[in-house]
RNA sequence: GUCCGGGUGGCGGAAUAGGCAGACGCGCUAGCUUGAGGUGCUAGUGCCCUUUAUCGGGCGUGGGGGUUCAAGUCCCCCCUCGGACACCA
């Protein structure tokens, strides 16, 4: 193969990519480019995250897309002349570091240190611009403590506490999930059907932050994208309402109920309490021994049924009558109680009025069991019994007493009025958004820092004693049976309690990872600080997160506890801020024809092996290039062989410029230079809007223009075509360092560009010279005209209706009116 | 069902503020280079009609209507794809 190579005299020089990127690597590490540690250091701050990964060994795919991404963005900061912090770490608790322990015998530990061993060498590989010194572990003990110390802070403020309920438990995994966990009612994880259990565990009170999630999500207005804000909205969900005081016969207490409508109270015609709740097993053994055996086999039947079934839309309604009657307070009906599956019991009261006329739901109980509908709002519409449609928009009340001919909003006003004056009820606020359970029944996770004691209670472990570690997994069952492994850790289970002294035991349970990633983009801060989770100077100075990097996946789950722990920060006065990401990027996913890559499916395309074939710098600019950022890339339609391609011609312009170094620009070819700066401003204006896709593109561009100079124009001497060749290195360094640092290089710099100043931009150079104005006649395009850019209205007026073009398509016909808008456009509307 | 996004060549995608639709790239075609292949270079490439090329003309951003001198862009209706939520009273 070399003979040929020798025998081809012409042949022109070859770009040897791989040999690039041994030769700067170690000269990189040797610079350290990317170190922000340095508080002296008077650049501007900014703040530039990306998702830290979990350990699962070498990078895939998915990783080099997010990363390639966030590191444009850093990278184009530092150029820009900020002192950009750009950390990495590793969410490094969790499930399959366990599992692997259970499955294969090995140290949790030891997997994840040698996966993380594996991660990093790719990380650095990849040429990620990272600030290597701020690496942090989530499972190291250094970490986790301070996960310990927030709960602690938690706990004392009252958020943090026990409570036995109905928990989401993945007969799987053998733990608990937490509500965001369960994806249509599956395991995230596993995709195990979910099912309930009752058990005592840990929250955080996340909804007493329910409403300021809620409102201050109007700092991240245009700085996150809509659609994670709409998500992050739902989930918590607020609705404005009224809690209703019903009075139940032969029982001494009132039950409240909520409801949104509390206009269409006189159109309630029974009353439905959670079958699983407690009031409906209450009520129930109130009735015939009939109706309670009919309860206890509905109430199994209920308990039995899975989520999957419970969601399913077209799932008829199914109840059992209570033999009991709640009040109507309005009007004195006696309104039937039927237990039922369709109201839950963990929202609102876990009863409600029903109003079947106008709400779908109860329409459809009511069709079940033949129950009475009355329409209380003329919506004009037709009768909602006999089209079997809930009429829910606004109209004219009736049959409802003194609301009758008032509108919805009035009527609504009316009646809360009426009913707080006669101490039955109030408007209220309810929230989709449940507390926080972050009980984990794993071993892999931090351990919740509290002594049980017989005789002190729920005690937690004093400051200084933390960490609290994991006992060593060595000798532990670590096989999931519905209750901790740290249990079966005897010695580690039995202290002295830290209050009395007397013999105890240490909670068993784990924190949800959640936990781990909700406060660590605090810790990059100061990594090694060991009397405090975060240095409180250090977040004065770059927090919040200029720029967030990461997957959409994370739109609810992390963002909103990272959100929430920020505020419970601010509140206990560590921080000055209240939200911790200023903007948002969610980057697509890679898949591979079409759909998400898989080993089973057999479409699973390595990393490794693309960087074994194409480069570095050639993966990266395929990934940056695809398409906008938040787009998925099917890899089957990129290609890094044209990226390559890209790259080869870009470095091989650098062995062509023969001006020296330091040669005065402003006296080369003006229209190369008019190129070259506007590729760099329209560069610099793409990325700062995310449209990466397109700033490559103008990159492109500057080289097609560059490579014609050279070849066709004012040749490789021009002062104009250095100014150029450095302009693409310095701009081509955000995506494709080696590539670019070559460059440089053989331009006679001395590394390294990732520190070379972004090209400053003459705005005299954004001026055209000349302008193609379009020339129209009824709106056609049918001849161009260049002109100068400042010409006047009138003169260009005159040229156009000269223009042969344009008198030929007239065809003799006047001219009815011109519109000139100089320099760009000239419509000549005919007669 | 509800709420969000989308629909532009063979493909990925461009298109400040309503002003040349299809930048840039992939792919493809032809030519040069090559022993051959790839690479590289040059030219072409939305569709249709017309013409020996030329010159020219028409149509075109999911469909239909509207506003405007001018619409991928604004308004109304519809179709369709994707995502999120999914009995939250």
């Amino acid at each position: 193969m070399s003979e040929s190579t020798e025998s081809r005299p012409t042949e022109r020089e070859a770009y040897d990519v791989f040999a690039t990127q041994d030769k700067w690597l170690p000269v990189w590490d040797e610079l350290a480019p990317f170190r922000s540690g340095d508080p002296a250091d008077p650049r501007p701050r900014k703040y530039v995250l990306d998702m830290f990964p979990y350990p699962s060994g070498d990078l895939h795919m998915g990783h080099a897309e997010a990363y390639a991404l966030g590191d444009v963005v850093a990278r184009y900061w530092v150029l820009r002349g900020y002192n950009v912090l750009h950390p990495i770490g590793w969410d490094s608790f969790g499930l399959p570091a366990e599992n692997a322990a259970i499955t294969r015998g090995v140290d949790p530990v030891e997997w994840t240190d040698s996966n993380i061993a594996v991660g990093t060498a790719s990380m650095r590989r990849y040429a990620l611009s990272f600030d290597w010194d701020r690496m942090l572990q989530t499972s190291d003990p250094d970490y986790y403590r301070w996960n310990q110390w927030l709960f602690l802070r938690l706990f004392e403020e009252g958020l943090a506490y026990r409570k036995p309920s109905q928990v989401n438990w993945c007969p799987k995994d053998q733990t608990v999930l937490a509500n965001e966990q369960v994806v249509g009612g599956r395991c995230e994880r596993c995709d195990t059907p979910v099912t309930k259990k009752k058990l005592t565990q840990w929250y955080f009170r996340i909804t007493d932050y329910a409403d300021r999630l809620l409102d201050d999500m109007a700092q991240l207005e245009g700085g996150w994208p809509d659609k994670v804000l709409t998500m992050q909205r739902n989930w918590i969900g607020r609705s404005a309402g009224a809690d209703v005081q019903f009075r139940i016969e032969q029982r001494d207490e009132p039950v409240t109920i909520y409801t949104t409508r509390p206009d269409t109270l006189f159109g309630a015609t029974f009353f439905v309490v959670a079958a699983d709740s407690d009031l409906a097993a209450e009520l129930a053994g109130g009735a015939s021994d009939e109706a309670q055996a009919q309860f206890a086999t509905y109430l199994e039947q209920v308990r039995q049924t899975s989520e999957i079934d419970r969601m399913s839309t077209e799932r008829p309604k199914t109840g059992v009558f209570l033999e009991r009657y709640a009040i109507n307070p309005v009007n004195g009906e006696a309104l039937p109680i039927w237990a039922a599956d369709y109201v839950l019991a963990d929202y609102g009261h876990g009863a409600i009025m029903a109003v079947p006329a106008h709400d779908q739901r109860d329409l459809d109980f009511a069709g079940a069991f033949d129950l009475p509908v009355r329409v209380v709002v003329d919506t004009g519409e037709e009768d909602p019994a006999v089209t079997g449609v809930a009429t829910t928009g606004d109209g004219l009340l009736v049959n409802s007493g003194p609301l009758d001919g008032m509108r919805k909003e009035q009527a609504i006003a009316a009646i809360v009025a009426r009913l707080e004056a006669d101490g039955l009820g109030r408007s209220a606020v309810n929230y989709r958004l449940r507390d926080w359970l972050i009980s984990r029944q794993r071993y892999w996770g931090t351990p919740i820092p509290v002594v049980h004691c017989p005789s002190c209670g729920e005690v937690p472990v004093p400051d200084d004693e933390l960490p609290v570690r994991l006992p060593a997994s060595e000798g532990l069952d670590l096989a999931p049976k519905g209750r901790s492994p740290l249990a079966a850790a005897s010695d580690w289970v039995h202290v002295e309690c830290p209050r009395c002294g007397g013999s105890a035991e240490r909670d068993t349970d784990t924190m949800d990872t959640f936990v781990d990633s909700s406060w660590y983009y605090l810790r990059y801060l100061s990594p090694d600080l060991a009397t405090a989770p975060f240095d409180v100077e250090r977040a004065r100075e770059w927090m919040p997160v200029d720029q967030y990097v990461g997957g959409v996946t994370h739109a609810i789950l992390h963002l909103l506890y990272s959100r929430f722990f920020t505020k419970v920060l601010h509140d206990l006065g560590y921080v000055d801020f209240t939200e911790p990401f200023t903007r948002l990027l969610n980057q697509g996913m890679v898949v591979m024809n079409g759909s998400a890559m898989s080993k089973s499916r057999g479409n699973l395309v390595r990393l490794s092996d693309e960087l074994g074939s194409h480069g570095v710098d050639a993966v990266r600019l395929s990934m940056v290039f695809a398409g906008p950022p938040e787009d998925d890339i099917d890899w089957a339609d990129v290609s890094p062989t044209g990226s390559a391609r890209f790259l080869a011609r870009a470095w091989r312009l650098s062995g062509d410029v023969a001006a020296p170094v330091g040669a005065d620009p402003t006296t080369g070819d003006a229209g190369l230079r008019r190129v070259t700066h506007r590729a760099v401003a329209d560069a610099a204006a793409a990325v700062e809007d995310f449209r990466f896709n397109v700033a490559v593109a103008r990159m492109m561009e500057l080289v097609n223009a560059t490579r014609k100079a050279v070849d066709t124009g004012c040749g490789p001497a021009d002062p104009a075509v250095r100014e150029a060749v450095e302009a693409v290195a310095v701009m081509l360094s955000l995506a494709c360092p080696f590539t670019a640092e070559e460059m440089w290089a053989r331009l006679g710099h001395r590394p390294t560009v990732a520190r070379a100043a972004w090209p400053t931009v003459d705005p005299a150079l954004l001026v055209e010279d000349s302008v193609t104005c379009v020339l129209q006649v009824a709106g056609k395009v049918r001849a161009r005209l260049d002109v100068a850019p400042g010409i006047g209205e009138d003169e260009l007026r005159e040229l156009a209706l000269a223009d042969p073009a344009v008198v030929k398509a007239l065809d003799g016909r006047g001219v009815r009116t011109v519109v000139v808008r100089a320099p760009k456009l000239v419509n000549v509307v005919p007669a």
